[in-house]
DNA sequence: TGTTAGCACTCAACCCCATCGAGTGCTAAC
DNA sequence: GTTAGCACTCGATGGGGTTGAGTGCTAACA
């Protein structure tokens, strides 16, 4: 007959978890047997472990050594802990998030929060915008041979670029193409300004040199430009506080995925997809539970956010595998409703 | 009598740095009897290894230890190096710095470039345009409680600052206000722009109403605003190539160093200041030399470079002691040369 | 049938100690 | 001035014993 989990077992995983939690050091059986409400003596609670140890749930580094959580016992615990803890409104009222009027500012901000609340590794993706409308376009005249656009978008998010051009435009011309692209464009999302548009544009321009065109092409290109995500981390040396990332060369590998930023990329195409999918909030990946590489030996706590309609990025702690799940979880929580709620109220 | 350096003890020390470079193990009096070119026995050389201990240039970790070079050791061979190998144009081909139309990503690739090619951590700051030349300014209506100030300076760096505005503008008015602060603020340098200036142009704006008060002053302080220099690293997790830095808690020091900025903001002003005073190009601070708390285990060579008249910035590599300063040296020459040429010679 | 006490066993961690070897300083001879 | 030789130092390495936390198993108990 399969061994199937039961209350005790259940408080007994849960009394190791925590323990370990804390510890960082396999738990034995004595030390379950004192410090838990159950009153069992050490064989019982050993008579448990081994139980629980042959459903996966715990993992013995050693003969005679204690117990430790395996990936599955992580999470079991935090799986149940989900379930329990929708209470608590977080009390961290020193973590404010003040309006920064530079969005990068704002997030390198919200990321070191994030690390300096939990003492784990954090980062924050700048929010992607492809959902977002036009607002308004506008060219003018720098020098003779340089044009500056200037693109702002539905929350008020700013591009700009200044355009070369090969030789001077007069001031109608300007004009005239401001209004043009401000007519046929304003109003639309990102999504939506295609090649066909563009052309038409083109087209419409009248004065068929090559001169107009560049610039259009330019303006067009500077409309699609911010797909690539911005990374902001923060708190990398924190993983220096947890031995079981600092040994062999374990800590090298975990702040280049910080510092290169490319793997973070998966993680956040990950988590964006399992939201996609449903599962909404707060997502936990336990070990190798993450496709990403190099944090085979971590978990990766993430969250969305929502700065404005159509305007999500993704936050992530990033820490030991023993990590304190509840109070990461109602950390992120926190800064997500502070995000979610900047912008919109005002 | 005083112990001098001669030609043999400048010889064995060269030797002696070189090996320890190298293998980052204490040299020993054996290995450079045999690995130079002097044909001395190792008492001999012993002897002179002696001498100079006593004179500081190398040190001996533990009796019966070989000897590492000092601080003041690293120093003498710098110099020496520095004076002796103008020569070397460097060939590293690959490294070609791109143009990238933003600013900081040809910062961010300039900084892994250096990463890169050297295998220690580098950083680059963005370049401090304090002298340079208003070129454009454009104010433009965003919707009705908004408006944007587009600022273009000499080099062509844009900034730009969302004003918000208590009451709409009509077209007419910022058509009026750009004329206004381009006729009188144009063609000076930052530094040039004071109150006295911006209370003539308020009074000139005739209106006195708050709301063109207060976007004067909006676009006041987005000219001044770019103080803050912005610092790339790149290449932290090079540290971890050397064991002397990784150490204890050193590892968790430099990448914390690195990731904050603050610290490194002190580099710059001390490379800066030491610029001023004359001694130009490459510098090389070793240990002890260099103010900054977290780098005392490490070497940092610097560099300045000139995108543009006035548009002065600098760069660094953080590594171990026992670097490649030739090969540092070189590589930070290169890419000066081509950042100084970047956006001079088009 | 579940719980417990007792006991033999395992094994990493620690300390002690002997050995090894790289390296030194000194001295005497060349 | 250079070198050979030698005694000495001391970190590193590795074997061997001890310790102690922890286990699994068994037998007795409720």
């Amino acid at each position: 007959m399969a061994l199937e989990m039961d209350e005790r077992k259940t408080k007994i995983l849960e009394a190791i978890i925590r323990n370990y939690l804390e510890t960082g050091e396999p738990v034995g059986s004595r030390t379950i047997s004192r410090y838990s409400e159950l009153n069992l003596s050490s064989a019982t609670i050993r008579n448990e472990m081994s139980d629980l140890e042959e459903m996966g749930y715990i993992i013995q580094p050693h003969t005679s050594a204690g117990r430790i959580p395996s990936d599955k016992g992580y999470r079991f615990y935090v799986d149940r802990m989900m379930a329990d803890k929708e209470k608590e409104v977080s009390e961290m009222k020193d973590m404010v998030v003040e309006k920064a009027d530079q969005l990068s500012e704002l997030l390198k901000q919200v990321a070191k929060l994030l690390a300096f609340n939990t003492n784990y590794a954090a980062m924050i993706t700048s929010p992607q915008i492809h959902r977002n409308k036009l607002k308004f376009i506008q060219l003018s005249k720098v020098d003779e041979s340089s044009i500056l656009a200037v693109i702002v978008v539905e929350g008020n998010i700013l591009k700009n670029k200044l355009i070369p051009v090969s030789e001077p435009l007069d001031n109608d011309t300007i004009l005239k193409l401001n209004l043009l692209l401000n007519t046929h464009l304003n109003g639309l999302s990102l999504e939506e300004i295609n090649l066909g548009l563009i052309t038409l544009i083109k087209e419409q321009a009248g004065i068929h040199t090559d001169v107009i065109s560049s610039v259009i092409d330019a303006v067009a290109e500077a409309i699609r430009a911010d797909e690539n995500l911005e990374i902001y981390t923060s708190g990398a040396n924190n993983i220096f506080r947890y031995p079981e990332l600092t040994d062999n060369s374990r800590a090298s590998e975990i702040i280049n995925a910080l510092e290169e930023k490319k793997e973070l990329g998966e993680l956040v195409s990950e988590t964006l997809q399992a939201e996609e999918e449903g599962s909404h909030g707060i997502q936990v990946y336990i070990g190798s539970e993450t496709k990403v590489g190099s944090m085979q030996d971590c978990s990766v706590v993430t969250a969305t956010y929502e700065l404005d309609e159509g305007m999500r990025g993704m936050m992530s702690i990033i820490g030991p595998k023993r990590m304190d799940y509840e109070k990461v979880a109602q950390t992120l929580k926190t800064l997500q409703e502070q995000l979610d709620s900047l912008y919109r109220k005002k």
